[in-house]
DNA sequence: TAAATAGTGTCTCTTAGACATTATGGT
DNA sequence: ACCATAATGTCTAAGAGACACTATTTA
């Protein structure tokens, strides 16, 4: 009935798996500003990071940074390991996606590949962009990186899952917070949330994201220390309210 | 920087895991009728299935249906061999929950555990549960087994973190279909949607699920084949209008 | 006729959705 | 004056939430 308890503790008996690596999915939006008259909202872009492999198997394909896993620490160190050697940031929102174990995906042997995302604000990697090698660590929209690249393994099908996770959670969650400084406008907010999800249209929206009783606290309005509310003129001639996000995160329902 | 690239193919060279199993929180909602003069709505509670194990390590402890992944098989397909071993069942709703990979968390050796979660309709249970030692397998209440059980290794994590995903999933997708027959109550469903979230209260329930406009196509009343709606009386005098679920889904936001 | 569930009426207040309008400040 | 973004006004229809009420059977 149950092989776990037919399992004996002398591990040496059954074959066992090559390695547990970790590959990690590193999700950024980049901002171009728009070449116009007047201040304007820049171009915003989801990214993700690959790096050109130089070994077999593979090697010339672009693949997602990763590596093994050790006995001394879980596979979430692992990525925040990988993580931190590939961007040099370490407190960013890392969260487990799959796992990834079809015989033969990886010609090295029996490798079951824990598939993890990050998502890293554009202002962590433009340090690492000039110390890197620009042949072999870049970054590519997920479009690009779907449908244009050659990756190695079953990359592919991790960033489709990957993406389609980030935008499922980007609609459900705060994650939105990641891709924004402290303090935002709501013109920002909603640009962000359309680059990762671009169906998505709110009319409306300033409105029913700050003052509708349901969904108000998700976000607050910015105050200094002497409680007048903060202003940004960065992206508009008209100074726009700054706010941030709150630890407030609604619970949602199909039923409700 | 990136030590896939500096792994070997020589699969010998490093430490590995000694072993990848798959363990199975199998959750069911168990009926039992009242005790009272007229028909009514029976209680209803969520279970989950555990094994007394034989073995060292943790013999004489409950835990988590489980075995060892083979090379040739996903660990999806592990996890749907050995829930098809364990409740003679298999086409039931069996999803990936996570990895457990803590140093140390079984003795046996470095073992990196994939949990899965199914729903099991309970009618599925009834014939196995004869042919079963009952000593060995059983049913016990979430709450009893997060609480009053002595579980092996990191199981009482596991099966914490399966309730949480249940108890979320049950809101925003429709599993609950999972444990109601094809056509079903308004009762039905709100019942179970209260047995695996007992915070759920919607006052208005019935006609806010069957008449407005965004959620109605959740579910549709049924009709037999001269097109006559169905009725059941199994738990009321008065005869209640059956449903089935449809294949929608709603999109849930906490922007909308 | 009472028990137990099924389902509707009604009222108020909030929200959705669509669109038009006004506001601000730099070039 | 005009541009680009910020923000409010206004109107209608739909929905939320509360609670009272009616309906249907059968023991």
């Amino acid at each position: 009935m149950d092989s776990t308890e037919n399992q004996p503790y002398n591990v040496g008996k059954y074959r066992t798996p090559d390695g547990a690596p970790a590959d990690i999915v590193i999700f950024t939006i980049t901002r171009t500003e728009k070449q116009t008259a007047k201040k304007s909202l820049p171009y915003r872009e989801l990214m993700v990071l690959l790096i050109r492999r130089k070994r077999w198997p593979f090697a010339g394909s672009w693949a997602l940074p990763g590596g093994f896993g050790k006995e001394s620490e879980t596979l979430f160190e692992t990525a925040r390991r990988e993580l931190m050697e590939e961007t040099g940031v370490a407190d960013v929102h890392l969260d487990y996606l799959n796992v990834y174990s079809k015989p033969g995906r990886d010609p090295r042997g029996w490798m079951i590949s824990h598939a993890f995302f990050a998502l890293v604000n554009e202002k962590w990697l433009e340090k690492r962009k000039a110390q890197d090698d620009a042949e072999d660590v870049k970054l590519f929209t997920v479009t690009e990186a779907l449908n244009e690249l050659e990756l190695a393994f079953d990359h592919r099908e991790i960033i489709a899952d990957a993406y389609r996770n980030i935008q499922q959670q980007m609609l459900v969650t705060t994650i939105a917070k990641e891709f924004l400084p402290e303090l935002f406008t709501l013109s920002e907010l909603y640009q962000v949330i359309q680059t990762v999800v671009p169906e998505f249209k709110e009319t409306n929206f300033i409105r029913k994201i700050t003052s509708t009783q349901s969904r108000k606290g998700i976000i607050q309005v910015a105050c200094d220390a002497s409680g007048e509310k903060l202003y940004s003129n960065q992206y508009s001639q008209r100074p726009a309210q700054l706010y941030r996000f709150t630890d407030y995160v609604p619970d949602v329902s199909i039923y409700t």
